[in-house]
Parts: C-alpha cells; structure tokens; sequence
RNA sequence: GGCUACGUAGCUCAGUUGGUUAGAGCAUCGCACUCAUAAUGCGAGGGUCGGUAGUUCGAAUCUACCCGUAGCCA
C-alpha cells in the first residue's frame, strides 16, 4: 500500500520578496515531494504566507496601505516566484485566513481547558508616541557592555551580548525615535514544561536529525519555561478568544498555518482532514525547515499538538543556510540574489540541479559558489548526461529513421543502472540528494565511456556492421532514459522535454525496469543549453543595481535631513490626483497665525484649502497664480472651516516655502501625472 | 560570554565503528577520438586532512587547548 505523506515547507513572511536563501528549503521539499509522488506515494505539499505579526503591521503602515493589501500582494508575488521555479505545492494559503482562525482558537482553547495556558503581568518596553508595546527588534540604542551604538534591544553585533532592552543605554523606539518606557500587560503563556518527557522521548526518536537533538537536549537541561504568547493591540493577527485586545503571537498560529493550508486543500478535495491529523493515524507528516526555528517546529510545535490533541510530526527536517561564494549573501557584493533576479538570467533547474548536488540531510550551510555552478552544470548536466543523448540520437534520427533497435546490445549495463535504482531512491529519501546525483552522474560517465568503446562512428562507416550502430545507440538511449527518470524530481522540466523526445509517456521509478525497444523517437532538440558567464554577471549586476546603497557620496542638504522615501509602484502614485488650480482669492485667517485661506478655481469646481503657508506669502501675491493641489485628499475639517485639498509646496517650513507654479499653457483642472 | 556544528587537493565536497601508499567531480597538463551543445575517453601532476600537545602498535577519525567560520541563547 502506498504511503500517505502530508510535507510542508516553512512559512514565507508576507513582508518581502522570496531569495535564493528561501528557495534552499522549497527545493530541497519539492525535490523529496516529487521524488515521493515518483515512486507512486500519495504526497500532499502544503504551504502558504505568514501574514501577522509586528512588521507586517509597520510595513503597511510605512507603505500607507493595509495589512491586507499588503500580505495580498506579496502573497501573489511569492506563488509567482514559486511556480517559475517549479515548486509544485498542492495548496498555498495564508495564514491570515478563516481555516488558520479556527485551528488557532481550537488550540487555544483546548490547551487552556487543559490547563497549559497561564497569565500573568509582565512589564515591557512601551512607545508612548505611538502607543504600541515594542519588539525587542525594534528598539536600538547603546550596548550597556561595548557601547556600539545603534544596536537592537536583544543583542549587540559587535560584541554578543545579550541583554533586555531595558538594559540598553539611550535607547529610542526605531518606530518613533520616542524613549520607550515600561509597562505593564497582561501576557498569556504556554506551559511548554508540561510537555518535557514527552518532548525528550519523542525527539529521542529519530524525529530530528542527531545535531538537532544535540541541540534540543542542551534546551532540556536549560529547563523548558512558559512561552509568551499573547501581544497586544495593536497588532495584526487573530484576536484570542475571551479578550478585549490581546493577539496570538505571530510565531503561535503560523505552524498552525499548515493545518489551515491543509484544511483548505481538504475543503476542495472531499479529503478527510481528521484521518491525517488525529493522534492515532498512520499518515506521514514531515516539516522541512531551517535551522533557525528548529526551537519553534521541535519544541512549541509538537507540544501544542500533543496537548490539543492532535497527532505530532514524523519528521522535522532541518537544512542549513545558503552562503555565496563562500560568504554570507551581502547586497554590496551583489550576492544577496532575489528569486526573481536570478530567474531574470538563468535557468530554475540548474539552481535545482547545483543544490540538489551539494544538498544531504544535514543542518550543514550550503555554499552557492558561482564558478563552481557555471562548471559543474555545463559538464554535469550538458556534457555528460544530455550529450548521452545527443551523441546517439544523431545516428538514430539519420540512420535508422527514428527507430530504435528491438534488443540491448549491452543488456550487463541496462542491469547495472537499474541495479542502482534502488540505492538511488534511498538516497533521495533520505534527502542524500547529493549521493543520489553522485551515483547518477556515475553512470551516465559509464554510458560515455561505452560509447566511447564501441565506436559507433567507426562502424557506421562500414554496411556491415551498420546494424550494430542502432544497437549500440539503443544501448545508450535506454541508459539516458533510465538516468533521466531518476533525475526527474530535480530537472522535471528536461525530464518531461526528454520524454517528449523519446516519444514516451510520463514515466515513473518502475518504467525503468523494461528497456524501450523496437520503438521510433523525435528528433533530438538540445535538452538544455550551457550557463554562459555573462548571465552570472548580469545576475550580480542586476542584484548590485537594485540593492546596493545608492550614492557613495553622503546626501547633502535637503537629502541628508529628509532621505528619499522607499519606493512605491506607479498604482500608488496613481492615487494622488494632482490638479491645476488657479488662486482666485488669499486671505488671512482670523486667529490663526500660520494659515491662509486659499479659494481655488478648478476650472468649473472652487475648493476652501487653508494652507499653512502665511509665514512665506502675502495673500494679494497669490491671487491669480497657478499652483499644483491634491484634488481627492479627504476633507479635513479644521477649526476655521473645511480644508478640501492641499496645495503643493516645498521647503523646510517657516518663511521658507515655496509653492509649485506650473510652466506656461497649463490650465486649471488640468491632471498632474 | 555559554553552547552546537564545521575547518580534507586551485574550487566544491566524500571519507562509515581509529587500520594497508587519503578519495571523487570540476579545474590544470599530456595523449587519443571526432558521433555529440569545443561535448567524450585514457593518463598525469597536485594534499604534513586548521594549529599545537596528548591517548594508541597505529589518528583525517579519539581527548585537551588554541586559531578561524557559521548558527542558537525562547
């Protein structure tokens, strides 16, 4: 009976873009997912954005959208990013939905039904400008040990220390560059210690790496404490039953996120949920995740399913990070690669392919060294295996009509790579994808190496022996063939061209037992072409472009006191609606020291805007000027009367203001774009 | 600072419980071949296995310390 495996890959936050970093761990579950579903596994892969939390709440705000718009957008961003590298999720969700709401509360409350969930008065960092309680993250200030300035409120950079923001010196809010204060909140809190035996006995058994558990024994020997968490308003995220303002923590409900996925994946497919999620189900449940948050997918993760009920993971398995050219990805150096940007020059499947070769189940980084994927594609991929191919197909195609020969010549070889099958396969599941491609490349240098031998391009020479071409080309289509399949869950898109070439349905692991004989072929087109050099660059120097501090020269002026705002899309810029107005009246403002009213003629409309610009202007020294105003700004009521636009002008403030004149020609009511 | 990994040929990596002259791929050099996307085959050079000190008949492998890199410390 076939298996039934629910995989997962951890989830993105919705608040950038997907980099080569990211696509590490997709590839690495694709790769294992295909290969299940290869070898005739029922595999379901699930994924989705996680939406809540801190930043993503400031993120909008800074981009003067809402969270929704927000996580909508780079949620479409991701799953475009994804498909273009081939990363076949069965469902991708968001954990800013119905299904993950309901799954959070269900925990929740049967966790505090049980007695896991506490509550008690912390004190924490406060923004009193901003009203909001502060993440560690964003407070900076002086490290109370080294006194590097401008560190965050957890640890120092330079020298290591760990501290609580309380303890650092001249600390400001990065939010609103106010000095935080305390407060006090009520926090809800996990037991995690309720959990410790089951948690010891269970990553004891074989559910994590050896490493991890290292790692996880050195947590239990520290004592497992409460885990924090609830945040307060405001925050984005699900409201925790039975409270007036506190959140779930973004870190409780995103695991849960893959319950949701998986709920809504059942919703569309009459599948069962319960029957893969119940404690006693003898489905598969496998998390692939980096390193970085093993603490949350082997410790919190598995005792909140325990203490809710539900069946625990299989497997965590955890990868290590991705490191370019032998260092950290750096935005200077242009290694810090956007899914995007690399998709922009290269090909998906050869980072697949690169990665897939140095990839095994360790938590050990992984170095993307650029020299070394320009070679190791070309000779691996095109040099070895697709000329395998290429070389044999010429004779096929020209001599024989397409038509391959109805026996082996070398039935010894065809044994041989079969044999391999199931070595192969136990490689890749055991995520040694690394050895897996070792002993296929292994073969297909075999293949070359008969070839090589028989010397078809001999014989062809001669009618009599003309037969033994197909045979011998025969030989080495099936090899190809084989080596192809074996491939397929890396290289999916030049397996499914391979097979297209072949003339061959969808294969899978067991077609590889019988040779293809007595069969025609389609012409050989190149499977895959060679990486050239300059796309790298082009890479980096597109990266460098997009990411690298602008100027090297520091901004002076206006610059260096108000830098240039992040960037926006033209659909944001497209909000405004900037009209032409003619000022027909100016005049001063009863008690009000700083403002003038304006009435502004719109070509047919007259607008009310009181203008803060008495300081800088005499009222009879507008009337009749042109200017640009902000014709859909929402009224705002002020003392005086309705304000119903702004109008444009520049400068510090104060007498230096300076409003916009249009050129000459422009006429009022005009559109500004 | 504590802890956990890691440091093996120019590059990227294997080296299972310590055991014969330390391996692979790529790169380099020589030769062969010309069917193939200048692909392929045969052969060669290249390493005091981060350093030091130990345990042992024997250490890349075990121990201690040091140096360097990465990560974790809720």
């Amino acid at each position: 009976m076939s298996r039934q495996i629910l995989v997962t890959s951890a989830l993105p936050y919705a608040n950038g873009p997907i980099h080569l970093g990211h696509l590490v761990e997709y590839i690495q579950t694709d790769i294992w997912v295909r290969f299940q579903r290869l070898r005739g596994n029922r595999c379901i892969y699930v994924c989705a954005d996680d939406a809540h939390g801190t930043p993503i709440m400031l993120k909008a705000r800074e981009l003067g959208i809402t969270p929704e718009e927000l996580i909508e957008r780079i949620g479409r961003e991701h799953q475009q990013d994804f498909a273009d590298f081939l990363i076949e999720f069965d469902n991708y969700y968001s954990t800013h939905s119905e299904e993950n709401r309901y799954y959070a509360e269900l925990i929740y409350q049967r966790l505090r039904d049980a007695g896991h969930i506490t509550s008690r008065t912390i004190k924490q960092a406060y923004d009193p400008v901003e009203n909001m309680f502060l993440p560690d993250r964003y407070i900076k200030g002086d490290c109370p040990r080294c006194g590097a300035a401008e560190q965050y409120g957890d640890s120092c950079e330079v020298c290591g220390a760990t501290y609580t923001p309380a303890e650092l010196r001249n600390a400001v809010s990065v939010v609103s560059g106010a000095t935080p204060v305390d407060k006090e909140s009520e926090h809800y809190f996990f037991r995690l210690q309720d959990f410790g035996d089951m948690l010891r006995t269970w990553a004891g058994d074989g559910h994590v790496q050896g490493e991890v558990a290292n790692k996880l024994n050195e947590w239990f020997e520290d004592g497992l404490r409460e885990w924090d968490i609830s945040r307060d308003s405001p925050y984005f995220g699900f409201r925790i039953p039975g409270t007036e303002d506190k959140y779930f923590y973004v870190w409780l409900d995103a695991p849960i996120g893959y319950m949701a996925s998986f709920s809504n994946w059942c919703e569309q497919h009459g599948e069962d949920f319960d029957a893969w999620w119940r404690p006693d189900t003898d489905t598969e449940l496998y998390h692939f995740i980096g390193k970085d948050i093993v603490y949350f997918h082997a410790l919190f993760w598995p005792a909140m399913l325990e203490g809710a009920g539900f069946r625990k993971p299989t497997r965590i398995c955890a990868h290590g990070f991705l490191t370019v050219n032998g260092q950290k990805m750096s935005k200077s150096r242009g290694t810090f690669i956007m899914g995007r940007t690399y998709l922009n020059h290269l090909n998906p499947e050869y980072l697949r392919y690169y990665l897939a070769a140095k990839m095994g189940s360790s938590v050990h980084d992984l170095d993307l060294s650029l020299d070394d994927f320009i070679q190791r594609v070309n000779s691996d991929l095109v040099g070895k295996l697709v000329n395998i191919a290429s070389r044999s197909a010429s004779f096929i195609n020209k001599r024989f009509d397409g038509r391959l020969a109805d026996h082996l010549e070398a039935p010894e070889l065809y044994r041989t790579v079969t044999a391999r099958g199931e070595q192969i396969a136990r490689h890749y599941e055991d995520r040694e994808f690394s050895r897996a491609i070792r002993e296929i490349m292994a073969l297909a240098d075999e293949a070359n190496q008969y070839f090589d031998e028989r010397k078809p391009w001999v014989l062809a020479k001669d009618a009599e022996t003309l037969e033994r071409v197909q045979l011998i080309c025969t030989q080495t289509l099936n090899v190809f063939r084989v080596l192809m399949t074996y491939l397929k869950p890396v290289v999916p898109r030049i397996a499914a061209r391979a097979e297209a070439f072949l003339q061959i349905p969808e294969q899978t692991w067991s077609d590889a037992t019988e040779p293809l004989l007595d069969h025609t072929i389609g012409r050989f087109e190149p499977l895959a072409t060679r990486v050239a050099r300059e796309s790298v660059d082009a890479m980096l120097e597109e990266s460098r472009e997009t990411l690298a501090p602008k100027a090297e020269t520091t901004p002076t002026g206006p610059l260096a006191d108000n830098p240039i705002a992040e960037q926006i899309e033209i659909g944001d810029f497209g909000k405004v609606d900037l009209r032409i107005a003619r000022i027909s009246k100016a005049a001063q403002v009863d008690g009000a020291d700083k403002l003038l009213q304006l009435t502004l003629d719109l070509g047919g409309e007259t607008r009310t805007v009181f203008a803060g610009i008495r300081a800088a202007y005499e009222p009879a020294d507008l009337e009749g000027k042109l200017t640009v105003m902000v014709a859909n700004l929402k009224p705002r009521k002020m003392r005086f009367g309705v304000s119903e636009g702004m109008v444009l002008a520049a400068g510090p403030g104060g007498k230096d203001l300076f409003i916009l004149e249009p050129d000459n020609g422009a006429e009022p009511g005009m559109k500004v774009k």
